[in-house]
DNA sequence: TACCTATGTGTTATGAGATAACATAACACT
DNA sequence: AGTGTTATGTTATCTCATAACACATAGGTA
């Protein structure tokens, strides 16, 4: 996890066990219904992501994609990480070049982040993007899409 | 420009002439105020970023950055945009791995874009974000600076 | 003035992040 | 089986960004 300071990061424990596995076999499903297929790369990249603390950058991932320690080739891992952003199952942290995967149900293209600066944690809550829809109708736009990332100080890193 | 399509790009035309001169007048006085030095390369990306018709890549500032046609080392260009960031006189789109001159007044790190996905125009808004900011407390988050970045089709890209 | 320290710049090299292009394989429908 | 579509494997390369170090300039202080 890409922890640079002391601090606890308590956000979005990674998932494991049953868990995972709970969590794997909903994707499964998710999927039949939406005739797509999680391929063996596909469903290993959410296994990745799944079971980290935090947000995981892309060549994190091709380094442990393998079991036995060998890498994946980077489109490999980039197209899975297509596949899953296309199915709402992962979102791209843009301002950290890392990916998570979705903690709210209910798939969508939008996602909001509270991005902690010292210990790198990123804790996703529901979108309500009422005032900047509005605003976005006011000038015409039609939106498919919105990506909101909040850099800061989670509680435990506060100073105080 | 970054035109992919037939339409119009309408959004925020590029300043010449005296506007932008008043424009590079005003940035100076800004820093003068904030004792920060707005010295040549700063100044000269500013009046980049200031000229085009819409987001700039950073290459594209290298390519553009000498009058006579020499580019410009990447650091000196990378370093001239933090700081153009940090006193708020730029910001970076993350999804567009791109830059534009703020056009909001009143300098925050804080910023909310929308984005068109046919024509490449990125329309700075207003940011309000009321119930991001809300739901941020809750969290026990002290946030420094949002960015929402919302994609999408402009007006004059809608098939309608 | 002469010095010192902050801050900013120039330069080389390299690291990190992502994709193009093409060949091959697996599925799914007739 | 035959055919279209979707997914994977592989190589190479492209784009984006920064580390590290030497040098220069601005502004304060004795």
């Amino acid at each position: 996890m890409g922890s640079d300071c002391h601090h606890a990061d308590g956000a979005h424990p990674g998932l494991s066990g049953s868990g995972l596995g709970r969590a794997l076999d909903k994707a499964e499903e998710r999927c039949a219904h939406a005739q797509a297929r999680l391929t063996p790369p596909r469903k290993r990249v959410l296994e990745l992501l799944l079971q980290s603390d935090g947000p995981l950058k892309a060549y994190d991932l091709i380094a442990a994609f393998g079991t036995e320690g060998q890498p994946a080739k980077p489109p490999t891992v980039y197209r899975a990480l297509d596949f899953l952003e296309r199915l709402g199952f992962a979102h791209r942290i843009e301002s950290l070049n890392a990916y998570v995967p979705c903690r709210i149900d209910g798939a969508s293209h939008s996602a909001a982040f509270l991005i902690c600066d010292c210990c790198g944690a990123a804790a996703e809550f529901e979108p309500d993007f009422g005032p900047q829809l509005a605003a976005a109708e006011r000038a015409g736009y039609a939106v498919r899409a919105v990506t909101l990332e909040a850099r800061g100080l989670c509680g435990a890193c506060q100073p105080s």
